[in-house]
DNA sequence: GCCGTTTTCGGCCCGACTGTTTTCAGTCG
């Protein structure tokens, strides 16, 4: 079992505790353990058993759990205590806004057992007749049930992603068995690579059509059942494939249909007209369209721009020369400054590596203080000796507080190679109060990237509102790069800003916000995104060579 | 349940913010 795994059992323990109102400091110390479990740099399964009763914050008692975890693959103590509660009062702990304490009164006080019933009630006016719920409460926890039914059966490109290779993987060896001409490609949202997916398609040409739409009803790994136009199914965890069986002749034309959205197609074959077509290339160029990449395919304005010619380039994975915005053990990264350095360096092959642990503000995090962000530049300044000619930038995430200023003075601000700006609080701001509070982070000289712009989660929280526009042109106009958070829950700038920023000449940066070296890798995730906005190398600030990107950061250092 | 000892049990405890209170509890990152 992983240590994200038991981190995440040890979690709901903790929880469910809480909501059985056992020992306070019983459930602490068990919460303090799931952080812990997720923060270790080493594999608990690989660690012998008689060493992890010695880890710190667990003593005897959660070392015989993580052991009974990691040798059944269960914990009696969490069965018996889900035993004792209402699957839907589970459920709730998965809404935003409401913890346990919340819940618990919601469960016993108002007798409310799922959350159809919850949502019943905050319509019903109800849960303001219990202690510590007002108004405000109750419209929060019903937008926030809301959101959560929304994502019902929508899931993380990540999440996804595993399961489709897989997938097309077991497809392409079953067709095989017709004679190996067969064509396959993903289509749709996945192909497209759209940050959330609520539908895996593919597309199968055969010189076998009969045999092919009769057998794959029964195709082992689904259960698929003939649609009106495709092979359909619904997996356990919610997601619906979708597969479309074409002639090979026929292959190119339903695989540019089944990829672009419906108006983008539309308004290519209108130019184009019906194929056959040798391939997606020719569709475009009997369109008189220069080709457009699936991922732009979303009738965006791709369409004008392929007919004057003026397509960027999309930029690339291996276009990227540095990585800027990761933590360490310094704040609340699992691997220390060395590690990520080195890892960036010799397994990704980089040039260079920004570190930015976060800012003393960040206290739950380990944040930073002025006398450990010295200790920190003392360490760097050693490691670039060693690690030359790569090189390790001194950042830091420094939080935008609530009046929109940094958490440093100018004088340790000044001391930093770049500064990204990021919002870690009081996240519930309405749109005039969030877009002024940025504007003034914007507005600080010292502020060189702003991070995760709106804060927001995909598929778990909205994050706060903002003025796009108002935003993007402050960063024109004082010289800041957006990120492009490249972990797969953020994706903040969200790409259909993309256009607008680069038109107005901002620059974006593809930043992993890693908190451990396997955490770089959510790059490519990042670079997915950033073509789907029409991102090229040259307009990203990590695609610039060391020397360029050296050259930008003492400019705008003045 | 963990830790650190005055080695057998007492102390453990982020700060800011919000909403609900009328002084504080719950939630968040």
């Amino acid at each position: 079992m992983e240590n994200k795994t038991i981190a995440r059992t040890l979690r709901l323990l903790s929880q469910l505790m809480e909501l059985h109102e056992e020992n306070p400091f019983k459930i602490k110390s068990i919460a303090n353990a799931y952080f812990k479990v997720d923060k270790l740099p080493f594999a608990l399964k690989d660690k012998p058993i008689e060493d992890i009763d010695k880890i710190d914050g667990i003593g005897k008692g959660l070392a015989g759990k993580i052991i009974e975890l990691l040798q059944t693959g269960e914990l009696k103590e969490l069965n018996d205590i889900i035993q004792q509660t209402p699957e839907g009062v589970v459920d709730m702990l998965g809404i935003k806004g409401i913890g346990p304490k919340k819940i618990l009164i919601i469960w016993r006080t108002l007798g409310i057992e799922s959350i159809g019933e919850l949502y019943y009630a905050c319509n019903e006016n109800r849960l303001i007749e219990a202690k510590g719920f007002g108004l405000k409460t109750q419209e929060e926890i019903k937008n926030a049930i809301e959101f959560k039914l929304a994502a019902n059966g929508r899931f993380l490109y990540a999440q996804v992603e595993g399961f489709a290779n897989t997938l097309h993987t077991q497809l392409s060896e079953w067709l095989v068995r017709f004679g190996s001409h067969s064509s396959l490609g993903f289509a749709g949202q996945y192909r497209r690579a759209c940050e959330i997916i609520d539908e895996l398609e593919f597309v199968i040409g055969t010189e076998h059509l009969e045999q092919v739409l009769a057998s794959l009803e029964s195709f082992e790994p689904l259960s698929l059942i003939a649609g009106v136009d495709a092979f359909i199914t619904t997996t356990s965890a919610g997601l619906r494939v979708k597969i479309f069986v074409v002639d090979k002749a026929d292959f190119y034309l339903q695989w540019f249909k089944q990829t672009g959205n419906a108006e983008h197609v539309e308004k290519v074959l209108q130019l184009a007209g019906n194929g056959p077509f040798a391939n997606e290339e020719e569709i475009y160029s009997k369109a008189g369209l220069a080709f457009i990449e699936p991922e732009l395919r979303e009738d965006f304005d791709e369409i004008e721009l392929a007919k004057a010619n003026k397509l960027p380039t999309l930029i690339a994975y291996n276009d990227l020369k540095g990585s800027l915005h990761n933590h360490s053990t310094w704040s609340d990264g699992v691997h220390t400054l060395e590690q990520m350095a080195v890892y960036c360096k010799d397994t990704l092959n980089m040039q260079y590596f920004g570190i930015c642990d976060h800012s003393k503000t960040a206290v739950y995090a380990k944040g930073l203080n002025e006398q450990r962000v010295f200790g920190q530049h003392r360490e760097i300044d050693e490691l670039n000796k060693k690690l030359a000619p790569f090189k390790i930038f001194k950042g830091i995430e420094s939080d935008i507080l609530s009046d929109g200023s940094l958490d440093y003075s100018d004088d340790i601000l000044k001391t930093f190679d770049f500064v990204v700006a990021s919002v870690h609080s009081n996240l519930r701001m309405d749109e005039t109060k969030a877009t002024a509070r940025l504007l003034k982070a914007i507005e600080n000289p010292y502020t060189t990237i702003l991070g995760h712009p709106t804060g927001r989660l995909l598929l778990s929280r909205a994050g706060y509102p903002i003025d796009y526009k108002k935003i993007i042109d402050a960063c024109a106009s004082n010289n800041v790069v957006i990120e492009i958070n490249a972990n797969p829950l953020r994706l903040d700038l969200d790409w259909r800003w993309h256009r607008y920023a680069l038109e107005k000449g901002v620059l974006l940066s593809v930043n992993p916000d890693a908190h451990r070296t396997e955490g770089f890798h959510d790059m490519r995730f990042g670079i997915l995104v950033a073509r789907k906005g029409g991102l090229s190398a040259d307009k990203c600030l990590n695609a610039f060579s060391l020397e360029e990107i050296t050259e930008y950061f003492n400019k705008k250092k003045g």
